[in-house]
DNA sequence: CATGAATGAGGTTTCATTCAT
DNA sequence: GATGAATGAAACCTCATTCAT
């Protein structure tokens, strides 16, 4: 993962200013266009610094993107251990987690900036990018066993479908958001699924 | 029909010939890369022709990638009337209408360029690429209503929700396929799904 | 030694042309400018070519000084070898080779690109400079060694130390000739030079 | 001189040390690297200082390798006129001129400097480096004159032939000895063309 | 005096498109 | 109809220089 973490210790207040300035420039070029066509320029205009800081700050254009991610990365996690952390019975857990999610996708532009960007296999980027996918596949199956031990699940799904299942699910509404009023509707589309979720996967009802 | 009058014919037969190998050329490049990467270069090379024949054929590179995407929509549309045609409930008809998509997405290389270069917002392309989404939509609609009224779908579901959902899902599973193995295990993806669809969608059995 | 030998076949003669071109032009640059100071914009006006045609040919800058370095090789090889095949007593023969060589220097403005560019030790270009300097002292030492065969040369002279001693004086001249008057006094330089190393080298006389 | 008036020169006094530390770290990368390709980063590195304190002491990179060069010429001049003082003939006084040279090349990095960036013609720099090629000459030809005179060199010499034939010889050595190994090696070389310039020079024996 | 941060002009390189054959 | 060669605009990036602290 290439991007994360400081290089320098950045020994100036201001240089830390521009520094997150320049990730949220460029997140926000990058939640609009893809990798490809953001225009160093527009990066630049956008974080309100000059084409030549940028490389004060970041090696190249490959390494702000990732960069990007790996913040993107940092603040889905936050926001996924946050309310995993809460109460609740497992089945409940995943829906709030997911809507959580749907409500940073809304309203962070790093989010956004991140998700995009994943979206671009076959990229120079394709590296930094695939494996976030695993992992979502990975906690999605998780919880999904813990439904079926805590009854919140119904004990027949098949643990891996069902996490599949979840995930393509988050992911359509990501793209169908973007494409129709740049993710502004995510909130609200995610949480017209709640109740065919429920559905699908909870015991037969009671 | 005299043989004078073949020559010309002839010609356009090659011309044919070369068009369809420019398209079929083009749709292998822009499935594996986005479309400000993808190099008219190999889109000619993978065509097997020269780059400049592409302009005798196309005015543009975004030319070409337009024509991508309409042969993608026809085929995809031919599939799904030819699915619709068949009988039995709506909700039957509705999962092996995407399940035949599936298979196609997994098999025809022109659908997976044309799919990937719809994923891309904020494009040269964005115009030709932004109103499928919608059709699907509307389509799935209608099959949600018509299930209700054959008895085949809950009548208790909402329609434009529903209809998000089968879409999120199909798109969803898209996204992760081509992450996954460039849309090879699309129909298994798609398959694994149907039981919570049903579940999801069915009446509460009996 | 990248960029000696052809890429491609080249199929036009127009490109052939086109190539030489650019080599010529490209010389005539580096044999004023130091390398990092030569401009891609000036090899390419005199070449008589756009700027980026020079990228059909050559891979980059520093692949064209490559070219520029093995065609001045080259040149000074069949040089040398045309004057080593004729006859003579070997000090004879090592003096006309430095005599023609000298010719070769003041006017072919592709060795003298050459010459200018090995001249820059330190640069991107290091490697595919040094050897030839260690060649031509190796000729030299052979010609000392057949000149004490021959008699021609002071039988108690160090190979080693006559071969390099011939090599500086012929460096030498290179440089001063350069800042001088761009080479064009080479040969007359390195003509009065003649006597005082044949007294250096030659047996006593009697 | 009351302690009063010393606050000023103090303050000179670390100035000048710096001014001192750039010129050297300054020269060690003028001895690597041609001009153009040098880094003000590097220089300042090398000098142990920051990139924006070398405008406090020098205007621009070009100064800072003027005065390179200028202090490399103080040194040589310096070990030239501190042998030419001493006793002997001509020609011995020469020889041993070139071996100091020679020794000062090898040992002080601000002569290597110096020495590489005036072999760089056709550089901004051209100016400020052309004059002490022609110096050397004239120094050696009064010199070759000098040893007609005392009788330790042959009457017949062409004295500017002679001349340039020393300088060529010094100069070639200098560029064989900074590919070979930086200029470690240019004192034995010199030595060891020793034998070879006497015989050119001297009187026929006796 | 000194430092790290920022600027902006300009360099090399890429690539869709056009041209001559 | 087709090809290889050429163009030129624009992209990313470098780096000497200046600025704020």
């Amino acid at each position: 993962m290439p991007g994360s973490g400081r290089r320098k210790p950045l020994k100036q207040q201001r240089a830390i200013e521009t520094r997150n300035a320049i990730i949220l420039g460029a997140a926000a070029v990058f939640s609009r266009v893809p990798y490809a066509e953001a225009r160093l320029k527009d990066l630049a205009s956008e974080s309100g610094i000059s084409e030549g800081a940028l490389y004060f700050h970041f090696a190249s254009k490959r390494d702000i993107a990732f960069e990007v991610v790996a913040v993107q990365q940092e603040r889905m996690h936050g926001a996924l251990t946050e309310v995993l952390s809460r109460g609740g019975n497992a089945l409940d857990k995943m829906l709030s987690a997911y809507a959580a999610l749907a409500d940073l996708v809304a309203s962070d532009v790093v989010v956004q900036g991140g998700i995009y960007l994943q979206n671009q296999p076959g990229t120079e980027l394709a590296d930094a990018t695939n494996e976030p996918y695993l992992e979502w596949v990975r906690l999605a199956r998780i919880l999904v066993l813990e439904g079926v031990e805590d009854g919140s699940v119904r004990p027949d799904v098949d643990a891996d479908g069902a996490a599949e299942f979840l995930n393509a699910l988050f992911i359509g509404a990501q793209v169908l958001s973007n494409h129709a009023d740049s993710w502004a509707s995510m909130p609200v589309r995610m949480r017209s699924f709640e109740p065919l979720v429920r559905i699908a996967l909870a015991p037969a009802s009671s």
